[in-house]
DNA sequence: TAGATTGTTAATCGATTAACAATC
DNA sequence: TAGATTGTTAATCGATTAACAATC
């Protein structure tokens, strides 16, 4: 909780950390050395031992890491065990494919509800669908904590403004719009920026 | 093409440039500095100057940059403006999502056909889809530079070996399997690495 | 104890920001 | 010409890697 500013880098390569060491959790493997860690990852060993330490020596010196030890401190480091209860707004197509088919759970919420200005009492994948107009009385009574914005772009900022007066604490925006606001955690996965990226790669081969 | 090491930091930002670019040049506007650039995607008004004079002088002094000019010369840059053929292997929900949704014109590529191994002779949203056992004549035949990869991720490795075999040039990874090969392209989409994060900056807030 | 491997400091590398001369 | 704003160099900041003493 108080760990001392974190880069956003490191940040970024604490679910590689996890996945990885949870794998090897669930293959029975109960130790691991940052050089092994490091040969399944591409990273350096000393990349792995310097991001750790941000948290708290796991390691132990001739030893390496106690897979099952490191793998329940990455989650709780990530706080990906909780089941944060979170909604999705708009059941297009990239909605309803996420409410279908992402394990939410592995990755930290649950989804408890979806909400489409086209819809009313639906539900997909057991998880209930309402029409937009119930949403404030919804997280109001339910209390969400994350939201997931698959709404068009002209949207987002009614969106934004309402989740932060509601205190929902993070969005995960597939909008093409960014969202970059102090008041509220935003993850923006921008499907044409990271195919644009790869255009200009492929130009480069 | 020949342009001296550009770091993939600056080519990450290169889609955000060339997008605020466009909606200026669709808005008529006619020319822009970097401040006011900066003040539209959060960067500072020296980062912009400095990433947009690895590519060659786009600006003059006093005026600033002529957006037409600038929107053009991103779009070669990038190399969005070629219709690069694309295939799209495994039409599950997400994959069909795409098909259905995405505007691939707009990112660079035309998708030009899908594969699964459970479908024959379908099609998608005008997109032909072929069974999965068609797909090496297919590729040997057309000719497509880039595959979206949307399969299971026990399949990736086989497909990757199949894209590099046949001189594709770039994949668009949706599974979870990290792609890191030097001889193809890659852009990792991972929705669950995205989200672990948000759980952790959510924590924080 | 000897070998292994961490935790951690110092060195290097890369990316961002500041500053300003060049010039339209 | 005067004002504006780029292109570009130098300074700063941050992230990665190397090295090794600490220690299990």
């Amino acid at each position: 909780m108080m760990e001392k500013n974190i880069s956003t880098a490191v940040i970024k390569r604490l679910p590689r950390y996890y996945k990885t060491i949870k794998e090897l959790a669930v293959a029975n493997i109960t130790r691991v050395s940052s050089a092994e860690l490091a040969g399944r990852l591409s990273f350096t060993a000393s990349k792995i031992r310097q991001d750790l330490n941000c948290f708290g020596g796991f390691g132990q010196q001739g030893y390496g890491y106690n897979v099952a030890y490191l793998c329940n401190e990455l989650e709780e480091i990530l706080g990906i065990n909780k089941g944060i209860p979170a909604i999705l707004i708009g059941t297009g197509n990239i909605g309803t494919a996420l409410i279908n088919n992402f394990d939410f759970l592995y990755s930290g919420f649950k989804l408890i509800a979806g909400f489409d200005i086209r819809v009313f009492n639906d539900n997909i994948n057991n998880v209930p669908i309402y029409n937009a107009s119930e949403l404030e009385r919804f997280i109001e009574k339910n209390k969400p904590k994350m939201a997931v914005l698959t709404v068009p772009r002209n949207q987002v900022q009614k969106y934004v403004k309402l989740f932060i007066k509601h205190e929902i604490k993070g969005v995960w925006n597939f909008t093409n719009e960014y969202i970059q606001n102090p008041d509220i955690a935003a993850e923006n996965v921008n499907f044409s920026d990271s195919l644009m990226t790869l255009c200009y790669n492929i130009k480069e081969k």
